[in-house]
DNA sequence: TCCTCCGTTTCGATTTCCGAAGCGGTCACC
DNA sequence: GGTGACCGCTTCGGAAATCGAAACGGAGGA
């Protein structure tokens, strides 16, 4: 129960699903999670590390802690359920910038777009 | 992108969770879900049948539609993480009613406290 | 009739979230 | 040395979400 309420906070589960393809720092990871507020960013960011979900690297990225790699991948079918989910109740696709047609379930798995990102270079 | 945003709603997970076991009305759901507040609680459910993740029986009970029976499922893997975090964050479990050492894993998949529970009898 | 539970709505108070600005710091570049 | 861009992080006022309790009409049991 405890897990519904720490997931059911705002952008818990995103900021999750962000650190998936490896560590990112505070700004970057912020830009990516749609640019949400730096406040609750950090309040999320603490409750996280509080869990024991995320770590801070000696550089001071975050990432995923082992126990959280797990509970990525225990979003994996919710995901899953989330494609199948928007095909059932919009089967147009409003938005579909690039639109492959079929197959293209995507797994996220171990991929990503495994690109660390500190820096420069961007 | 769409799921994490209905699911990252205040009670929306929670509530997918406690109709696991069947059907249940709206007072009995609330009181299942820490009491809380029919306002949040009316706008939650409204959003869900919007989903069309859950429907609404003859009897305006609120019951799981096949796709939200699919989502109860792809949360199982989360629940059974929350376990192994709970135990790790919390080894000494300072809410052990009962206490079974281990293969205590708990598979409430079909299973649960089968009361779909409806007016009087209580 | 009275009492209980039901689903649902309304409303003021509290909590959370947002959004933008600002702080000190590092690093590249000129 | 100076400038500018990015960094992690904090502060703060206003907007939005959530709470909590009261209330409504209706169904049913005593």
């Amino acid at each position: 129960m405890a897990a519904l309420d720490l997931f059911g906070r705002r952008w818990s589960l995103r900021i999750l699903w962000e650190l998936r393809a490896g560590p990112l720092g505070f700004r970057p990871l912020q830009k990516r999670c749609d640019d949400m507020s730096s406040s609750v960013m950090r309040q999320r960011l603490t409750e996280l590390l509080d869990a024991q979900v995320i770590h801070q690297l000696p550089d001071s990225r975050y990432e995923l802690t082992p126990l959280g790699q797990e509970a990525r991948h225990a979003l994996n079918p919710l995901a899953r359920w989330a494609e199948r989910w928007a095909a059932t109740i919009d089967p147009q696709g409003a938005d579909h910038t690039d639109d492959q047609p079929a197959s293209r379930v995507s797994h996220p798995d171990t991929a990503g777009d495994g690109a660390p990102e500190r820096g420069s270079a961007d």
